[in-house]
DNA sequence: CATTGATCTGAAAATCATTCCCATCTAGCG
DNA sequence: CGCTAGATGGGAATGATTTTCAGATCAATG
């Protein structure tokens, strides 16, 4: 194998030690570039052939998502989902629940609605989950019908 | 026990054939009035001195879901979460992380910008979830932040 | 460099919600 | 009253995630 040189991601600072591991899961988990699962990372990087144990896997997905530096979902099977986020950004996605891809959507008139709500309802803290999910016109066969859950 | 005659609430039409136990649940699911957890509500009956398979339990709500009679959400521990829905509406709640208190907000602007999304995308069956969760004037001790996730 | 205490890793075991299996009931219909 | 598709329940199975903990690594220090 060729000995490939690891740079130090300034994200790794955020999460603790410097590892071999981390950096290779950050690497495959910003390559992924959408959702994935920490198994399906698991068994890309053993693909890879840089296997690194999925316990570690968990640990490094989990503590980006604390910093910030990930996205968060689930599918509908109960599986968390992460998604690399650069930078601090907020935002939010409309996710194909057949193909997986994954397309932002302009989320401003959310934000201003939630913190309308925030303020006139008294409560504190208060965080918003928004998630929007169809089928992309590439998986969809026909006509376009919305519903709501 | 006095011999407690049983209505035939029409949800369970929705869902098959009527039963005790799914009466049991239903009424139970009924009183439970917010997010209750199949476990719970699994362990009320039990309680209630009704008890009820677990198996049922789990059957019973996700017909309910299926036939939307039931909101669904899942809480950060992976579990899943139901709200019994009286009728066809549909509306989002903001949810006190403490004591569970559930509060409607008035969602118009949500399901107007969702919609347009929809359009917009060329995505077919676009469904959304928003979740607002935050800490109630009763519980929060102090003063209001507001949070991101 | 060598030392050393704090951190990290990973294989296996433990958790835990949810689903599956299947022998046994029962609602609903004639 | 029978009959049968549909329903029940308890225990086993599943599957994602977490915990455990002994040994490996890191980074700071002398
Ligand atoms: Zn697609
Ligand atoms: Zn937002
Ligand atoms: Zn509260
Ligand atoms: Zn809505």
């Amino acid at each position: 194998m060729a000995p490939t040189r690891q740079r130090t991601p300034t994200e790794i600072a955020l999460i603790g030690r410097h590892t071999q591991q981390r950096s290779v899961v950050l690497a495959a988990f910003i390559r992924a570039d959408g959702f994935v699962g920490a198994q399906a990372l698991h068994a890309q990087l053993a693909a890879d052939g840089t296997p690194v144990g999925l316990s570690t896997v968990y640990r490094t997905l989990t503590r980006l998502a604390g910093a910030g530096r990930a996205d968060l979902v689930r599918d509908t099977g109960g599986e968390r989902l992460f998604r690399y986020r650069p930078g601090p950004d907020h935002r939010h996605y409309l996710i194909c629940t057949e193909c997986g891809l994954s397309h932002p959507v302009d989320s401003a008139p959310i934000e201003d609605w939630a913190d309308g709500i925030a303020q006139d309802s008294g409560f504190a803290n208060v965080r918003h989950t928004v998630e929007l999910t169809g089928v992309c016109p590439d998986c969809g066969g026909g006509q376009a019908a919305t519903e709501r859950q």
